[in-house]
RNA sequence: GGCCCGUUCGUCUAGUGGUUAGGACUCCAGGUUUUCAUCCUGGCAACAGGAGUUCGAUUCUCCUACGGGCUACCA
């Protein structure tokens, strides 16, 4: 065991789409920290950037969070309600040097930068006091830089170690806009000191991002936090995956039908490994193995179908009154009218041949209405004349006199009739299949006939010997 | 252009200075089953390339290639 202590990790997105796979990762991986190390896990909504972040975005993460089982501690702290503060801070910054007044034009310093000029020249890092009054007293616009020293920063990452930087590779970054508002490399270390975040885990396209933090810290004196960088979540072509790149949000996921915790197993072993062969894992097995030190530094491509894999098996593991609530969730009204032992069996039969909820609930169907529509290749195959209608009718009759409805009884009595026909019981069974469910394949049929009941059985059975076989 | 990072089966990954380089997903073949799915068994399939260090490198070092990230008045 590590000798952490009650860490406190934020999750911190920007509400300015809905979360996807990749930041659920990132919570998650901060989650699972924090919470192996008896820590707290906080949320934080970096809103600064007033023209993209949305409020219906921010309910959008919030409750994606919330399904997925991420349940963060206190309050979400909202930036844009700290605006203030950021001020402050720039001000202190700029009262003690560590940062200045630029005056250069937008368009001067783009057309510097296409022109292969990638930093900024510093123009304005050394103006006189007088100089900088007059712009002010103009009315000019100004952005406010940091004051980047000489020297060199380093740190030492949880994952990829100690990171070195020199000095001459960071520019004198914006803190604050023209229009005063702060960036996000200021209001990020204003809010993680104010929050006394401990270990600050991020994707790994913050890493660049990192010194430059770690420059303000110091210019503050605050107390720099440990880091820790996750690599990132890829797509097929290995190019990472966002918003933009097709990124599946987690309501995505919802919708399709699978279980949170199989989303989140899935999650956990793309970058990361539990140091055993096991795969299968609950949200709380997960936080009991959790360990930075398993994470490695190289992307993962994101592979559908071992989602489904993993899905398929949480659906056969998870308790049956668990799947029930996860079918609720989707459509309330599932299984309504009919009684709670029937439901939990038809749940227990066909839970482990479900990849999904949604698979769960298309392949229970039958179960709750009787079939609208026979699959027509099966029926082509299966009962495609009067001889096999007349053999069901034989069959019929005989499970009206069946006394006691029970598996073993069917089939013995099916088994019979076949025999006395001279067939295969295969040439009963399909048939009767096709019958009771309108498809070709499923669990048992004993089982299945068992628990439909003998009178949903004889109805659907007589319905069918009057259609079938189909005509043309 | 610059800085940083990475590279083991198609994918997720384990692993060691000497291994038949292991597991999982996918795929294929069998088995089980009334069917389909599950499940079981088996199979295909990888150390990016080149130097160097070494008795010996997949493992250590360097170079190259390829891939990724950053280089915003986005976060």
């Amino acid at each position: 065991m590590s000798d952490v202590k009650n860490p406190k990790v934020r999750f911190a997105p920007s509400p300015t789409g809905q979360l996807h796979l990749g930041s659920a990762r990132t919570a998650l991986f901060n989650y699972l920290y924090a919470k192996h190390h008896d820590g707290s896990f906080y949320l934080r909504i970096e809103d600064t950037d007033k023209a993209r972040s949305k409020q219906e975005h921010v309910e959008q993460i919030c409750s994606s969070l919330e399904w997925l089982g991420l349940k963060w501690d206190g309050e979400p702290l909202f930036q844009s309600a700290r605006l203030n503060e950021y001020h402050n801070v720039v001000q202190t910054l700029l009262d003690n040097n560590s940062a200045y007044r630029c005056f250069c034009s937008k368009d001067v310093l783009e057309t510097a930068r296409v022109e292969g000029s990638y930093k900024y020249p510093g123009t304005c890092r050394n103006l006189s006091e007088e100089n900088i009054k007059m712009h002010m007293n103009s009315g000019e616009g100004f952005v406010v830089r940091l004051s980047i020293p000489e020297g060199e920063t380093h740190f030492d990452d949880m994952i990829y170690g100690t990171v070195h930087v020199k000095h001459d590779e960071i520019d004198d970054f914006i803190i604050a806009r023209s229009d005063g508002n702060p960036t996000y490399n200021l209001v990020v270390v204003v809010d993680d000191h104010e929050m006394e975040i401990t270990h600050v885990i991020r994707g790994e396209d913050h890493i660049s991002n990192t010194p430059k933090q770690i420059l303000i810290y110091n210019a503050l004196g605050y107390t720099v936090p440990e880091f820790a960088h996750l690599p990132m979540i890829l797509g097929p072509d290995k190019k990472r995956l966002s918003k933009r790149h097709g990124a599946p949000g987690v309501q995505q996921f919802k919708n399709d039908g699978y279980l949170p915790d199989a989303l989140l197993n899935y999650l956990a072993l793309l970058g990361w490994n539990p140091g055993s062969d096991d795969e299968i894992f609950t949200l709380n097995e997960l936080i009991a193995l959790f360990e930075m030190s398993h994470v490695h530094k190289k992307g993962a491509v994101y592979d559908e179908q071992k989602l489904t894999w993993i899905s398929g098996q949480h659906m056969s593991r998870l308790g049956t009154a668990n799947i029930l609530g996860g079918i609720h969730a989707i459509n309330k009204d599932w299984g309504d009218g009919f009684d709670t032992q029937y439901i939990y069996s038809v749940l227990d039969l066909l839970k482990q041949r479900s990849k999904s909820l949604l698979d769960f609930i298309d392949q229970s169907s039958y179960f709750f209405s009787d079939p609208q529509f026979y699959d027509e290749k099966s029926s082509k195959k299966n009962w495609k004349d009067d001889a096999t209608s007349q053999i069901m009718n034989d069959f019929k009759k005989r499970l009206e006199a069946v006394e006691e409805w029970d598996a073993d009884l069917i089939e013995t009595s099916l088994r019979k009739i076949a025999e006395e026909n001279n067939l295969s019981a295969g040439k009963l069974i399909h048939p009767t299949r096709l019958a009771l469910s309108g498809i070709p394949s499923g669990p048992s049929l004993f089982t299945l006939m068992t628990i439909l009941g003998k009178d949903v059985c004889i109805r659907r059975l007589t319905k069918a010997l009057n259609i079938f076989p189909l005509e043309s």
